[in-house]
DNA sequence: AAATCAATACCTAAAAACTGGTATTTTTCA
DNA sequence: TGAAAAATACCAGTTTTTAGGTATTGATTT
């Protein structure tokens, strides 16, 4: 398998080199350190695997693997990143990443999900990945929140206004204020503030 | 050279120790994944170096360094961190770290520091530092921010309104309403929605 | 077919937040 | 020691949120 180390911290991607490179199956084709040099480098040394980080300088890794994906429909990328958040989670899932780990994984981890994501399947399945990803459904549905007050928490989060929200899915105010109480009541909190909070802290 | 590496990440963890293991006047003598851990291996273990992460869980590495430093005043240590954060690199040197390194380091830089420091100089002088002290600008907004700002910003997380901080805070609602005003101005945000959104993502 | 839920909309009044000022004292630091 | 920054406080006016409600319509479910 040949591999490309994307990631711009060198003692991490040189680290990730040393630690794999002796595999008997791996061949460690490349390294680049930001995210320009990714689509450089695939373009002259197509590599089987590229593990990528998202924080990049110039370009970062969710834009770089959502361009290289459209070109090499067959390129495997595993995201390898410190977070956890369910939004870049969904973001790779919905580019058509084939593997997402976190760096606090282990060597055992990460070369289990090479192999897997080189034999074809999705590796997403990470517990604390897993716990993140669940999360929004778990929390609506713990609360009983209607899909049209989820998406006003979401534009709340934006810091929009009850007028801006209105105006946005073509509603009257009074209707945005009704779901906010709602959620309010539904959630039992005391403002916006804690609401935003709240939703912060449970993945919505 | 007896080192023992500090770091959640276990993969950066594993793989700094895998770049360097072979060099030939360094031993690791052990590997740490949080706060507490440091603490409780130099006890046991007396390290000459410690690789010392700052965003460890349980306790953070600016907190440990000072712990160690006063029990162990030989004790050399190296904050190994992604961030050029003058504030970081400045309560290092008044903690009395001797060395300070980022992650985008190479191994060389890595080597020599360990060297240089296991002689007893001290090694801030990285070219990287100083080039990237203006990167990380979420950061840095945060840092302008004074010590009361950040005060009425957890505050404000927890949901209370500018009344109820002026009371736990002894203030008039007047005072906590200028903070509130300036926090917006200097954030460059909307409202208190937004404010919460990125007190959290930044981890305020 | 009746009941429930989701989504919509309206009303009022009070409370809180936001805007754009000014201004004094205290603390920090060069 | 003098200037700058931080913390404090005030005011007036506007906008937004919050807390009480009520009420209609369409979809779903029992």
């Amino acid at each position: 398998m040949k591999i490309l180390i994307a990631d711009d911290h060198q003692l991490f991607n040189d680290g990730i080199k040393s630690l794999i490179i002796n595999e008997f199956n791996i061949e460690i084709i490349g390294q680049v350190y930001d995210g320009n040099a990714v689509t450089a480098f695939v373009k002259k040394h197509l590599p089987d695997i590229i593990l990528l980080d998202i924080n990049m300088p110039l370009m970062n890794g969710i834009e770089v693997a959502e361009i290289l994906l459209e070109s090499y429909p067959n390129l495997k990328i595993i995201a390898l990143t410190m977070y956890a958040e369910p939004k870049y989670i969904k973001e790779f899932q919905r580019i058509g990443v084939q593997g997402y780990l976190l760096k606090n994984a282990s060597k055992d981890e990460l070369l289990k999900t090479i192999e897997s994501v080189f034999l074809g399947n999705k590796m997403y399945n990470n517990k604390l990945i897993i716990n993140n990803l669940h999360s929004e459904d778990s929390f609506v549905k713990l609360h009983n929140l209607t899909k049209r007050e989820v998406e006003v928490i979401k534009f709340l989060k934006e810091g929009m206004t009850s007028q801006a929200i209105a105006d946005k899915l073509f509603l009257s105010v009074f209707t945005v204020d009704t779901h906010r109480k709602n959620i309010l009541f539904k959630l039992n909190l005391k403002n916006t503030a804690d609401l935003i909070k709240y939703a912060m802290e449970n993945g919505i």
